[in-house]
DNA sequence: TCAAAAGTGTTTGCAATACACCCATGC
DNA sequence: GCATGGGTGTATTGCAAACACTTTTGA
């Protein structure tokens, strides 16, 4: 198998994830020279016979032992002097993550990689601080277009998380009643009958992104907008 | 100065412009081989010492001979085989040019590049077709949210051409006094209180895009929204 | 019985839409 | 005087926003 580098072409992530206490970002200390132990995105270089997606999907994988995640292209960065060593251009992706889903065992360079709050990255090696912003604004931008939170959540979920959620990425309250009107009415959830279990309250009501629907609703030009 | 190139990393140019006749897109024959004599997006090679945005500016410049182009960052394409000779990623932009500034002697290699309806463009070499819908579907997308259009159209332009534009990116008909009424509410348009010249018709009112007025409102987070 | 979150409708205001006629100009 | 596009207002509808109380559950 071809392991050949791109040397001037890597690939950096900004990783999402969701939990009770907010929105975060995967971060890891950097194992190699320059500016090893620095924190930084998770990324690498592309290989000679993979694509970008490819090559993006590949360093997911490596790190969080996940496939099937969200990725999305970001933008490319590309200043002459970003890198201090020669010069390299990078692609930024980002990504959304089922932060159960992931297990920090899985892989081995997992000890290094830590969940950041989104409000609280530290700085970061290079360019890499704009890049997390370019990441961040791109999530805002199209989480009120395209029904992308749900890769954030859990397969089951509340309309509450589902709130909360917006509510992170948006910076901003939403109202209760006007937000579980507008979210049903679209029709993209299925009710699965089933509760939470052992919360001190009443339990809510579990629901699921509805991806066949979805599908549908897109091909007709459906409006998603929050 | 320096001139070596990145032989990997090239630009390639999504040029929009607008006349009466619509939305056009600028091609090139291409000048050397692989594929002589085809139709391709302009574009170039890197060079060592350019960032990524100066390098997309040089190539307008020397295609159009115009600076002060509005340009964007696009998408970039990495397939492994996207193009036959080598791996090669294509970093791709897309222009705004006011057509009627555009001069095709300003340019040495002008003789090759031709102005085609958006809705006709030729087959073009490699995967040029697909960045060229990438851009249009760009172009669509922002033009609804940002007040762009108008650097597509002359500096002082009627509103009847403002509409013909919208109407022609966004390939549908839309109701005259609603555009007006919504254009004019933004408060970004300065009446020049000069009218149209030798039409065989009631004279329009021309009209500025203000800018000034556009910083201060975008500071404030106004939504341009079509 | 208390605490904590789930769940639920109605009213109000604004913005999007639909729609048709008169006006100015050059030929 | 006629053909061509410029310019204008109102009524209706639908959607977004504001807003408070009852229900369920576990501790």
């Amino acid at each position: 198998m071809w392991k050949e580098n791109l040397d001037s072409i890597s690939i950096d992530c900004v990783i999402f994830g969701f939990d009770e206490t907010g929105l975060k970002i995967l971060l890891i200390k950097r194992a190699g020279e320059p500016q090893k132990g620095k924190w930084a995105l998770p990324g690498g270089f592309v290989q000679t016979n993979e694509d970008l997606d490819s090559s993006a999907k590949r360093i997911l994988k490596e790190l969080t032992g996940l496939s099937n995640i969200y990725l999305d292209q970001l933008y490319t960065f590309g200043e002459v002097d970003r890198y201090p060593l020669r010069r390299v251009i990078s692609i930024a992706y980002y990504a959304l993550v089922k932060i159960r889903d992931y297990n920090l065992k899985a892989s081995a360079n997992a000890k290094e990689a830590i969940w950041h709050p989104i409000d609280q990255a530290p700085k970061l090696v290079f360019d890499h601080n704009k890049i997390l912003n370019n990441g961040i604004e791109k999530l805002r931008n199209n989480v009120r277009f395209h029904p992308i939170g749900f890769e954030l959540l859990p397969k089951k979920f509340t309309l509450s998380q589902l709130q909360q959620l917006y509510e992170a990425i948006l910076d901003k309250a939403l109202d209760k009643r006007n937000f579980r009107k507008k979210i049903l009415s679209m029709d993209l959830l299925i009710n699965l009958n089933e509760s939470q279990q052992g919360v001190a309250h009443r339990a809510a009501k579990l629901y699921q992104f509805d991806k066949n629907k979805y599908k549908e609703l897109k091909a007709r030009g459906f409006n998603f907008e929050i």
